[in-house]
DNA sequence: ACCCATATAATTGTCTACAATAATGCTCTC
DNA sequence: GAGAGCATTATTGTAGACAATTATATGGGT
């Protein structure tokens, strides 16, 4: 007797995420409402909830009347993110020094554990999952809803660009930066808690082939001009 | 023959917005989404739209089955949106400066006109969404939708916060410093731009009450607190 | 008099049916 | 045979009815 387990929106919001993050979506399909209904066995008013809120962390597009399609975020964009990305995430990291318990850094240092089994391993989509969520771990300890909120964002729409630009098939954001960054935040020095993570960004963002160079896209306009 | 004129979801947002921008609807109050829904005379539906625009906008927190309440920030959420209101700004500025035509330099000098005609006449709703539009727009003229995105997530908190903690009865975001920046846009000095807008926000910031002073609230358990 | 359980009311959450809209393919005309 | 207009189909948008949840009021027990 298996009761039928429901699907939450949150976790629609996690599946589409991780597709396109892995690649499986590419930027440009349409993301067909009762198509999702019926692959993951829920009300279309349920979709649509995840849509709202995949749009809002700016992995999708919702046009109106025509439906959501997966971002093709630009160069330019990519570059906007990362920008905002090293200014909040110095401010997290600014506030965590000031103020950090015993059990938050048992949290961070569990986190990073986690991470290098993940690594390890070579299961993919943890790799995904926790990356990420080491830097919204850095938020959430901080305690601020718009620190947090606002990470997420960021942390969303990065996987969109690395999904796009990155090159070589190495997920970056690896565990030993983080555990360096850790480290520093336990020690309370801020200056070189910082440094290390302006590093960090500037390590995941070179990894990416953000020259003006044309890339392959379902844009049939772009691809088809000479 | 009048006909029935219904309002839209983009609409309610904003009228919520400017009240409570303008103190007209207070920090813990529940917003009930009947209670909109009639005032508007919509659905229900379109209000519950609306409200998770408004919670993505940072203006009201949505609690599960229980509903949506006015925010109450705080003096350290305050002073991460103007942490990261300085970065983007810093961004914006920065891009603008690089391109900008003929026709966006009037664009901005005919919004500074709005907004000291607005100054001049008192017309306080105005003063308030002509100020924050100023910053918006120049986001759009840049033309990123992340950081066109982000400046009205950050606009819009900004909204509140001021409601919250400005002291006297004045409305900051004079049109003075905006104008000075377009100049500096105009001539493309990057430089100064960027300072007199990083001065703006300055300015802004100040003008409110962010000192760690017990506030009035109608938070009862703090109210009470000895 | 106070506390807890229970019943009631108020409020939010979800689903389904229907309406509106936009894309597609067809036909008729020139 | 090409193109415009029309009909069809596919898809999204909306509203209203019902279900689930939470807060409030009531009453009985200690």
């Amino acid at each position: 007797m298996t009761e039928r387990i429901e699907i939450s929106t949150q976790q629609i919001v996690e599946r589409v995420w991780l597709s396109i993050a892995e690649r499986r979506l590419r930027p440009g399909v349409q993301l067909k409402e009762e198509q999702l209904a019926s692959i993951f066995d829920v009300s279309r008013a349920r979709v649509r909830q995840a849509l709202v809120a995949l749009e809002r962390d700016g992995l999708v597009t919702i046009i109106p009347n025509r439906g959501a399609f997966v971002c093709q975020p630009s160069v330019d964009d990519a570059k906007d993110v990362f920008h905002v990305r090293r200014c909040v995430e110095r401010r997290v990291v600014e506030r965590l020094c000031e103020a950090n318990s015993k059990a938050d850094l048992t949290r961070l240092r569990n986190h990073v554990a986690k991470e290098r089994l993940a690594n390890e391993k070579d299961m993919t989509t943890d790799i995904i999952k926790l990356s990420g969520g080491f830097h919204l771990l850095l938020a959430e300890i901080v305690g601020s809803d718009f620190l947090f909120g606002t990470m997420r964002d960021l942390i969303a729409r990065t996987s969109l660009i690395t999904a796009v630009y990155r090159n070589n098939n190495r997920f970056n954001c690896g565990p030993d930066e983080h555990a360096e960054i850790v480290e520093a935040i336990a020690k309370g020095d801020a200056e070189k808690a910082i440094r290390l993570m302006e590093h960090h960004l500037e390590h995941v963002e070179s990894e990416l082939d953000l020259n003006e160079i044309r890339r392959p896209s379902n844009d049939l306009r772009a691809a088809l001009a000479f």
